[in-house]
DNA sequence: ATTTAATTCGGTCGATCGACCGATATTTTG
DNA sequence: CAAAATATCGGTCGATCGACCGAATTAAAT
């Protein structure tokens, strides 16, 4: 057998099945520690089993032994991080502070995702995920998780002072998320160029939706 | 000698320098087309110069001699691409139609460059720039482009109705080209998603510019 | 026409990659 | 303590990659 994670199929025979010990989860973590250090170095492309191993001071063979192929490793890790993201700003969102401060602690978190790397980790698999049939998969499951949290987000905001016009809170959701996604874009491609101000526009823009709430909360 | 366009340095000895020939510059042509299709087909990081060479029906050493590698053979490429992209857009913004209606062209355009695959490209090459310093600055330089562009539209835009409150112009193209840039990601990544309705979102910002648009020629 | 540059071509080289195997060691269970 | 399942290890294999070379060919300029 080359992994402990494959068929969980319906034991006809009573084999007496183990999950995974103490030492493969640390070694588990400690591969995917290394793959996410590779990624932010070498870039999706360039990242090698090897290179991972190296890191990790392990052998090449512990990749696929816990996660049967170089795909498996990249694709734990991708699932790894984004859910940890995903769990941090469904909190932050979940507090009862106004829109535009929550609107504001996400360009904070924003600036410490692209600052830990988290985002282009995240952009790069995105790009592999459009040739990589089960990494796009993976990439559509997050973006929905994303999607479903703003969309309620925007939801929550209706009810407390009325709607956006004609775009319904589905459609502030996919423009919010779209802004987010594309001002990393920017930022990352172009960290050295100065002359397009996102950060500053984003915060902004904070600003003009605390004026509008403070507005409405005067109308009640 | 390798490569036709080295060293353009100052011509002490006055030597017969000749340009690329008809057959040449055709030849480059076919492999940038091919390399164009291959990218579509394998992604950026499954790219290799033998299948691009297959494809155009060359011998590899055709790519090093026009080329110098296969890094000059995609940054050659995204050049072309990107110019390509900038004039139409550069054209379409220049008419003087009132902004809702560009702004829906704009919506066009997006479709359009998703059917045939060019945003997936750019994205592509904005990835790779992250790792690869000569591509990051071809991409830097053309997101420059595509910023000057976008600032230029809302100076006139802020000219003919008045300023968006806390945002200046360069706030304004920052925001608008991040929301376009996201809009593309979105929907690449979840194209069998329909429940992120991007697309639609946009349009409908569409139709608020009109509102804002048309109340503010009333005013005058 | 002759000379010189530009171009084309087939073939090879070293490096790197992911996957895989068999043997061994460790842990967990009965 | 066994016996079974889990985990670790070093080493090798075939495949693929980008780069490069020297010789032959074609096109352009004098």
């Amino acid at each position: 057998m080359t992994s402990a994670d494959y068929a969980e199929g319906i034991s006809s025979t009573p084999r007496a099945k183990r999950g995974p010990s103490k030492k493969g989860e640390a070694a588990r973590r400690e591969l995917l520690a290394a793959a996410e250090k590779c990624l932010r170095k070498y870039g999706y492309g360039g990242i090698s089993t090897r290179q991972v191993a190296m890191v990790a001071d392990a052998p090449m063979s512990q990749i696929h032994y816990h996660f049967g192929s170089k795909q498996g490793l990249l694709l734990a890790l991708f699932e790894d991080l984004n859910s940890r993201l995903l769990h941090r700003q469904t909190l932050m969102f979940a507090s009862d502070l106004p829109l535009w401060r929550q609107w504001e602690l996400a360009c904070d978190y924003l600036d410490e995702d692209l600052a830990s790397g988290y985002v282009r980790i995240l952009n790069e698999l995105a790009a592999a995920g459009w040739s990589d049939r089960e990494i796009g998969d993976a990439v559509r499951k997050a973006v929905s998780g994303w999607k479903h949290l703003l969309t309620n987000v925007a939801r929550r905001a209706e009810e407390r002072f009325g709607g956006f016009g004609p775009l319904d809170p589905e459609d502030v959701a996919a423009l919010v998320s779209s802004v987010f996604l594309g001002a990393e874009m920017n930022i990352l491609s172009g960290h050295e160029n100065p002359d397009v101000p996102v950060r500053r526009a984003l915060r902004r823009f904070g600003a003009l939706i605390r004026q509008f709430e403070e507005n409405a909360a005067k109308g009640e």
